[in-house]
DNA sequence: CTGCACCATTCGCCT
DNA sequence: AATGGTGCAG
């Protein structure tokens, strides 16, 4: 042990080393946060502290996973087990199972994921007879699904006005009855949601003070990594649990916060030191990972923004070669110039293909960059898209299994009832639908009873709802026996799916078939590590959770020697030697749909500076001039982005008089002026930064030290603005304290606790407050 | 009720 | 480009 903490610098020891109490440590890209995690929690065991008093929470599962196994080689591997680690929704879907039945829900409640929510929301518009052009269940979802990260329930919904007016404004007003039967869909179905996960685990605890109690007994240590992107339903979680012994580690970067699209906060961190008593605030500045050129690329980047801490991260590693930026005129040219890059730098400098990375905004670039890799016979492996559990045939299968489980499990029944067909159409479950609402059932419960209910269903579609109840009875007989590889490898012939999809010979139908093997090679994979692991019985209900929680990444084959593609926001934590960031253009990436507020342009821009700080070694920048979208080809511009950075550390190798050629072509470029930057070359040479760790002096300089209202905010960095916490003065509430700031521009909303008035929620852009200093 | 064909829609990042 | 919904013939 002692070892390891040796080897850990001085910023990094600290935090390690302070047992308890409230700590934030806010730790650059690359600066070994993983590490002091790690040493942190082996630290507090072998101070004596119980496993079981550790809660760590992760941002991947695959994290946990690689962290316990490193602190088991520290403290032993039959400690490490007894530690609670893993993300949010699946510690909390474990705790959720322990607890369910206090909610009233069954303990094998299933997780609905996006797609099964959506086609929820569907159904419910069209029972409700709604435009479903005016009621776009994409949409409708999304917003039930921002009003849980906020933790707000369908009660406050209809006890908050605003929120009520909003949706009528929108012309929607009807948004409240479609959120209130969807909560009460999924609770009749036994299913729970990605965000109920954390809205359910935030009721539980409040509902139960001593349900809070025994947990917050039982974690007497809780740290959380990644703490940028917590959202409030998090923060309140964890507020909760460790509000006893306050003993809490966040760990995180305020410009890595790329999640506010999920209802990520970035305000949790900003403001962690207004929470809890004492706060210790640890910086880690110094980053091992990549470049001086690099990180100081990077810097440049998110110097633009202004919602930020002060920090300043540095390197002592070699300079490093220039960031490469380069000009294509198409996708496809995009992808032979990455190939043909990748295959340069493997041939010249003897690489093997997972030192490389390529990074893209959105997942439908990948095609490009596939097809290229492929033509020069470079393996690669994708990561995210459509991930694997979320096929056509393997939800399929995915369903009977839930149907088993949790026969409630409407989503799921609706999927496999009549597939493969058994003469139960849309008119029948129309019926059944009704019916299971007028007795306030679930549609298999009204099945299971079809002989004593009359509701018009002829006596011959009766017997094929009737033998679909008993073949799904006698799976769940066997569930009792068999392992989930068996029991699926029977389903599948029993219900007729496989047959189904093996008379189907075309290409497609061969590879759906295959993908139905690889998932049977999952399970008995699954079947033999749960054997392995401890004595869990590797059940059925387990194996569907680990599946609906399991991220891309978490699959972890990255034994293998491949070239990894993936979104930017699937790389946060990792790192490459060499890295591609393509499509680096306007409306691209900045993403067109994120540049309307500063906020969201922020947000580009720490994406932007994700994606370049996972470089080592050596990062490519590439931008095409016309690309295909939505089936068409449409002119593209240099991303902002590029010209951000500052020119010493760029290297533009495409030649200039190709650019005015194509240039001439697309004439508006000539008419942005502070594009004109890319069409000189600069030279090679550039001052290289100095080596040495920057003086405090230079620090302090190099560091904004803003101005706030509040005098307890070392790591504010707000301008100018109303901030939790901050006292005001409104003409006819009085004094009270802003607990919490919403939504943006013009709905930007203030909840002031006032001293005399209570909480009230104000909208910014009527209410008259004055900022009172402290 | 089934299956096919065509039309329309949508098109970000993720648990 | 790809998916999902609708309409029609059997």
């Amino acid at each position: 042990m002692q070892d390891y903490i040796s080897q850990l610098n001085d910023a990094q020891r600290e935090p390690v080393l302070q047992k308890d109490g409230a700590m934030i440590v806010i730790a650059g890209a690359g600066s070994g946060k993983t590490r002091v995690l790690t040493l942190r929690i082996a630290y507090l065991m072998q101070q004596g502290v119980d496993a079981f008093n550790i809660l760590a929470l992760t941002f991947t599962n695959k994290a946990a996973r690689e962290m316990k196994k490193r602190i088991a080689d520290i403290v032993g591997q039959s400690e490490a087990k007894n530690l609670w680690m893993g993300t949010f929704h699946s510690v909390f879907a474990r705790l959720l199972r322990m607890e369910a039945d206090k909610l009233g829900y069954p303990s094998n409640f299933t997780i609905y994921d996006s797609q099964d929510s959506q086609r929820l929301v569907s159904a419910i518009i069209k029972e409700m007879g709604l435009d479903k052009d005016v009621y776009k269940y994409k949409q409708i979802s999304s917003r039930i699904s921002s009003m849980k990260n906020s933790l707000i329930t369908v009660r406050a919904y209809f006890n908050d006005p605003d929120l009520q007016e909003a949706d009528a404004m929108a012309r929607r007003p009807r948004f409240g009855d479609i959120y209130k039967e969807y909560v009460e869909r999924c609770f009749k179905a036994g299913a729970m949601d990605f965000d109920d996960l954390l809205l359910k685990t935030n009721e539980l605890l409040n509902r139960f003070p001593e349900v809070l109690a025994k947990y917050q007994n039982r974690f007497q240590y809780i740290l959380v990594d990644e703490y940028q992107d917590t959202n409030h339903s998090q923060y309140l979680i964890v507020k909760a649990l460790s509000d006893k012994f306050q003993n809490i580690c966040v760990v995180g970067d305020d410009a890595q916060s790329i999640y506010a699209f999920r209802g990520a906060n970035i305000n949790n961190i900003l403001n962690f030191q207004r929470d809890y008593e004492g706060v210790k605030a640890y910086r880690l500045e110094q980053n091992y990972r990549s470049t001086k050129n690099i990180v100081e690329a990077a810097n440049s980047i998110i110097d633009k923004n202004k919602t930020k801490l002060d920090k300043v991260v540095w390197t002592a590693n070699n300079d490093g070669p220039k960031i490469i930026v380069h000009r294509l005129m198409s996708d496809a040219e995009e992808g032979r110039y990455v190939a043909g890059s990748i295959f340069e730098n493997k041939m010249q400098k003897q690489l093997g293909n997972d030192q490389f990375a390529i990074l893209y905004r959105t997942n439908a670039q990948s095609r490009a960059m596939e097809d290229a890799l492929r033509k020069r016979d470079i393996p690669y492996r994708i990561y995210g898209g459509l991930s694997f559990y979320q096929r056509k045939e393997v939800k399929d299968v995915l369903a009977y299994l839930r149907v088993i489980v949790n026969p409630k499990d409407e989503e799921s029944l609706k999927r496999i009832i009549n597939y493969p067909a058994r003469g139960i159409g849309a008119t029948t479950m129309d019926k059944l639908i009704v019916a299971a609402k007028h007795y306030d059932r679930s549609i298999f419960e009204v099945i299971e009873h079809i002989d004593r209910i009359d509701i018009g269903i002829a006596s011959s579609t009766k017997t094929k709802l009737k033998n679909f109840v008993t073949m799904i009875k006698s799976f769940q007989a066997l569930e009792e026996t068999q392992s989930v590889f068996e029991l699926t490898e029977y389903v599948i012939k029993k219900s007729a799916l496989i047959n189904e999809l093996k008379k189907d010979g075309s290409q497609e139908g061969i590879s759906k078939v295959e993908n139905i093997e690889e998932l049977l090679n999952g399970m008995r994979d699954f079947v033999e590590g749960q054997k392995e692991v401890d004595e869990a019985r590797g059940s059925l209900a387990e194996f569907l959770e680990d599946v609906a929680l399991a991220t891309d990444l978490d699959n972890d084959k990255d034994t293998d020697d491949r070239v990894s593609l993936m979104t930017i926001h699937l790389a946060k934590g990792l790192e490459f030697p060499y890295v591609y960031i393509v499509g680096m253009e306007e409306d691209l990436f900045p993403s067109g749909m994120s540049m309307n507020t500063r906020e969201e342009l922020e947000e580009e821009r720490r994406l932007f500076y994700v994606a370049l700080t996972r470089a080592e070694h050596q990062a490519y920048l590439t931008y095409t001039l016309s690309r295909y979208r939505w089936g068409k080809l449409v002119d593209a511009e240099p991303s902002r982005f590029i010209t951000e950075i500052d020119d010493q550390y760029l290297e533009y190798t495409t030649p200039m008089d190709d650019y005015r050629y194509k240039s001439a072509l697309t004439d508006h470029l000539w008419d942005e002026p502070d594009k004109s930057k890319l069409r000189q070359r600069k030279p090679v040479s550039g001052k290289p930064p100095s080596v040495s760790r920057p003086s405090e002096d230079q620090i302090r300089k190099l560091r904004k030290i803003r101005p706030s209202s509040s005098s307890n905010s070392k790591l504010s960095g707000f301008e100018g603005n109303l901030e939790p916490g901050m006292m005001v003065s409104h003409g006819r509430f009085g004094r009270g304290t802003v607990v919490n700031i919403e939504g943006a521009g013009g709905e930007k909303k203030a909840e002031i606790n006032f001293q005399v008035g209570g909480l009230k929620k104000l909208l910014l852009r009527f209410a008259k407050l004055d900022i009172i200093d402290e």
